[in-house]
DNA sequence: GTTCTATATGAATGGCGTTCGTTTAGTATG
DNA sequence: CATACTAAACGAACGCCATTCATATAGAAC
């Protein structure tokens, strides 16, 4: 009843308990999860430092389940010697201004996408989790990485830095709202009966679609991305010597 | 002691006093609010029935600040007389895929613009309230003013029903997680040295750029609304009668 | 074998949201 | 004017929650 021979917590099973609660309820307390983890609520500290700590395991776990497309390159820790993957790596800081570096990925434009789905979806498979990250804003290296992906498509599509991270904010402003759009249960605005005109009828036209939140999602996404394509080409225009196709 | 001569509260000086609260140290209790007050905690529950309450009048304060750009025009309670607004009112119910009603908007898309801007702007001016919002998922009647000008706007620039809740959701995705990011600070993306290549360049180049989340909302907003203009003129060109203009 | 550390426990603490009974100022009813 | 009713304040109390601490013991290190 002291010590057990073999441990009953790890911050893993912690996070994975806690993550069935919010599935299940929206909501996690400290007894609850105790008694789903069949321990006392003091056990938890041995391994936890605080409440927020378990909410900060439960995005790394979401977040890890995001696939990217190429795993990032480790970086070569000897340098001076120049490693010979397909990405660009001139070892100095662009400027917002300069010409862009050259386009290595060609298909950057359905790699971001893909990226940004992958994001989206691994939210979306714990709805009930959003609220509950935006209450503590922090950002973990899991996220970090998908920054990182995010960023390096639209390196090679020719974007400069400056450009990149506002790109990035774009995507990941769109992500999380939808995401929460998501979350919030349809029920809440058919609820609201004092809506009138044209906003009753598109509630009426489009409330009832299956997979209405996604298929917006997809449809606000391409949006984007198309504005993306369009910016790309434009700095194009202006003298950078690459080109990365565009699709219309 | 008992009951004062002039009552000491009401709904909105609640709301004010936590919103106060809200906006300097991003979360209130009850007994704070209560100091805050010079009140009672218990008190409270005179005006209010729960902390839930509290918030949502947080909400519609926040919300009330939009401005929209046309009131909405009261709906005739005596039928049949039709009104003079310059707003179309064919009182039928259009099913998507039929032709959309005539645009009386040419400048439908800067009005939408307007409308997003001020909705942005209102959560703005109370960053930490944002995550306190998203935690309750509940849509008050000020929000929905705003989807129903949003609505407006977009059924004058030829949008159906339908496509009308697809473009008002994209809107809201992108305008609350805007906000979510403006509300995180921005020392927390600095903290995380871990970040490499190409996102670390773009943070280093971009992060010191002043106004760099309302600049970065603009972007997007400008993108989306792009890309709406495409829709629109497309779905003209197959057969539609009324030419929305649009602009490159 | 002794010491040290990791893990689980029960008891205790302080705060929070909320409810309830009480008091009293104003308002309506006779 | 008297009476009843409502509205608005209060203090006390309740139950829950997050967290801490002293205690106990299993295993690891020396």
């Amino acid at each position: 009843m002291a010590r057990p021979s073999t441990p009953k917590l790890s911050r893993t099973v912690i996070a994975s308990a806690a993550l069935r609660l919010v599935d299940r309820s929206g909501e996690f307390t400290i007894p609850d999860l105790a008694r789903a983890l069949h321990v006392s609520p003091s056990s938890l500290y041995n391994h936890i430092g605080s409440k927020a700590d378990i909410v900060e395991l439960m995005r790394g776990q979401a977040m890890s389940a995001v696939r990217l497309p190429a795993p990032p390159p480790e970086p070569p820790h000897d340098a001076g010697i120049p490693h010979d993957a397909g990405i660009l790596h001139d070892g100095g800081i662009l400027h917002d201004g300069d010409a862009p570096p050259a386009a290595v990925d060609p298909d950057w434009r359905s790699t971001l996408r893909a990226i940004a789905i992958g994001y989206l979806d691994s939210y979306a498979r714990h709805p009930r989790l959003i609220p509950l990250l935006t209450a503590y804003t922090v950002r973990d290296a899991t996220t970090l990485r998908v920054y990182d992906a995010m960023a390096r498509a639209l390196a090679a599509g020719g974007f400069a830095p400056a450009a990149r991270l506002r790109a990035v904010t774009i995507l990941d402003s769109f992500i999380l709202g939808s995401a929460l759009d998501a979350a919030a249960p349809a029920v809440v605005w058919e609820a609201d009966e004092a809506a009138s005109g044209e906003f009753a009828e598109a509630l009426a036209a489009g409330l009832d679609e299956p997979d209405r939140a996604r298929r917006t999602f997809l449809e606000g996404l391409d949006l984007i991305l198309e504005g993306f394509s369009a910016q790309a080409t434009r700095a194009d225009d202006n003298g950078a010597p690459p080109r990365p196709q565009v699709l219309g």
